[in-house]
Order: structure tokens, then C-alpha cells, then sequence
DNA sequence: TGCCAGGCCCTCTTTAGGGCCTT
């Protein structure tokens, strides 16, 4: 299993964001909607979102949390078909997630069960903002989009609407490393890189990228 | 009906424990 960065545009990329019957596809749970945005070059240009037929029942707190019942699933695609379309939504870009390893886990889940493989990079979200935001209250998604005030219309817990504050975070993110720690052009990889870095490594992995020190 | 996991990160750490995040 390889993780092919370098054959992706660092400037092109998906966020994305499952609502799912629980927390572990290990333990049966499923997906019930994917949402995604598309970003090239700093702006949003294109979204996916889906309700599926994840073929087990909601649990009612599922149901209360996401407000995506057993009767609207009912009539919907199956996960099959979904993710497939979902998969060639993703061909060769890059992906971010807000707490990747969940959705990554539902991801790798789903595709393992149409038979497909993704071999792109996966950056999280929630470990580039402890990093790059620390004074944040906490980096649960719904407080970083009131901390750094993110357009975002007061929906919560569905798929596009969390992908879509996630891009917000991401952009905010980027644009806070450029004009605030002078990195003069932040991209997938540096994330990628820095979310690899412990924190208190994280002036030297500031300092390789601009040759300055870091303040 | 109600329950489940797992990776990161900090510290009163490394022979561990517990909070944070995601649904």
C-alpha cells in the first residue's frame, strides 16, 4: 500500500465527511451520506452528497443527531452505487477530513466491499488545527467555525454541511500560515507534513520551509 | 433496548491512563 502525494495536485483536493450508524465499521456500522467539496487553487468548484441505503437500521440516536431516518433511507441508492460515484468524485485528488482516521476508516470500509482502493494522501483537519490553532477553546468543528468565524449556515452533522465548514477551515488554515508563520506557499503536502510533525517540533519544520526563524 | 472503536496527545509517562474527536 502506497500513499501517491506526489502524483496529485497539491492544489486540488476533496474534503469530505460521512454520517455513518455509529463510530466503528468493525463493528458493522455503515455509511448513510457522504458529502464532499471539490478545491482548486483556494476556491470551492464543485460538491457531492448522497443519502444511501446502508441496508441495516438506524439506531434512533443516529436518527436524533443527524435528523437521516430509516424512512428517508429506505427509497434511497444502496451504498454500493453510491460510493462508486463517490469514488470517481475523488479520482486523482488528494483528501482531507475533519478527524481523518474515522472517516477514513468508513472510507477504506465502503471501497473495500465495491472492491476499490484509494491510494491518494488523507490530511486531518482537527490535527492541523491543534497545531496551527492552539489558543482554540477546543478543535471540535463546530467551535472553529464561532472561533474563526467560517461561513457556515447553522447545520451541523450532515455530510456536505460539515465538508463544506471543513473547506472553510482548511482555507482559513492555509491563509493562517501564510500571513501569520510566513510560509510562503502552504499546500497539501506541507499540511501532510505538518500534521506528521510532533508539536514541539514544529519551528523546525517552520524554519526548513522558509529559511527564517521562527517567531 | 443499549451498547460498541481507535488514533493522537498530554502527563503526575515509557512496565500507563485518560481526555479529545469523529457517528
Amino acid at each position: 500500500m502506497s500513499i501517491n502525494i506526489q502524483h496529485r495536485s497539491a492544489n486540488h483536493l476533496v474534503v469530505f465527511d460521512f454520517e455513518t450508524t455509529g463510530l466503528s465499521p468493525d463493528m458493522g456500522d455503515r455509511a448513510i451520506e457522504i458529502g464532499a467539496v471539490l478545491i482548486e487553487d483556494g476556491k470551492i468548484t464543485d460538491r457531492f452528497q448522497q443519502v444511501m441505503n446502508p441496508g441495516i437500521r438506524i439506531p434512533l440516536f443516529i436518527e436524533n443527531l443527524t435528523g437521516i431516518t430509516n424512512a428517508m433511507v429506505k427509497d434511497a441508492r444502496k451504498n454500493d452505487f453510491v460510493m462508486g460515484d463517490f469514488y470517481e468524485f475523488i479520482a486523482g485528488h488528494n483528501l482531507v477530513a475533519h478527524n481523518a482516521s474515522f472517516d477514513e476508516r468508513f472510507l477504506r470500509a465502503e471501497f473495500r466491499r465495491i472492491k476499490k482502493y484509494f491510494s491518494g494522501g488523507i490530511v486531518c483537519s482537527l490535527l492541523a488545527a491543534r497545531r496551527i490553532f492552539q489558543a482554540a477553546p477546543n478543535h471540535q468543528l463546530v467551535t472553529l467555525a464561532s472561533y474563526k468565524n467560517l461561513p457556515n449556515d447553522g447545520v451541523y452533522h450532515r455530510a456536505l454541511a460539515d465538508a463544506e465548514v471543513t473547506a472553510h477551515l482548511w482555507l482559513s488554515m492555509l491563509d493562517e500560515l501564510h500571513h501569520q508563520h510566513g510560509q510562503p506557499s502552504p499546500n497539501f503536502d506541507f499540511m501532510f507534513r505538518l500534521t506528521k510533525t510532533p508539536k514541539h517540533q514544529l519551528h523546525k519544520l517552520y524554519q526548513k520551509q522558509t529559511g527564517k526563524e521562527f517567531v
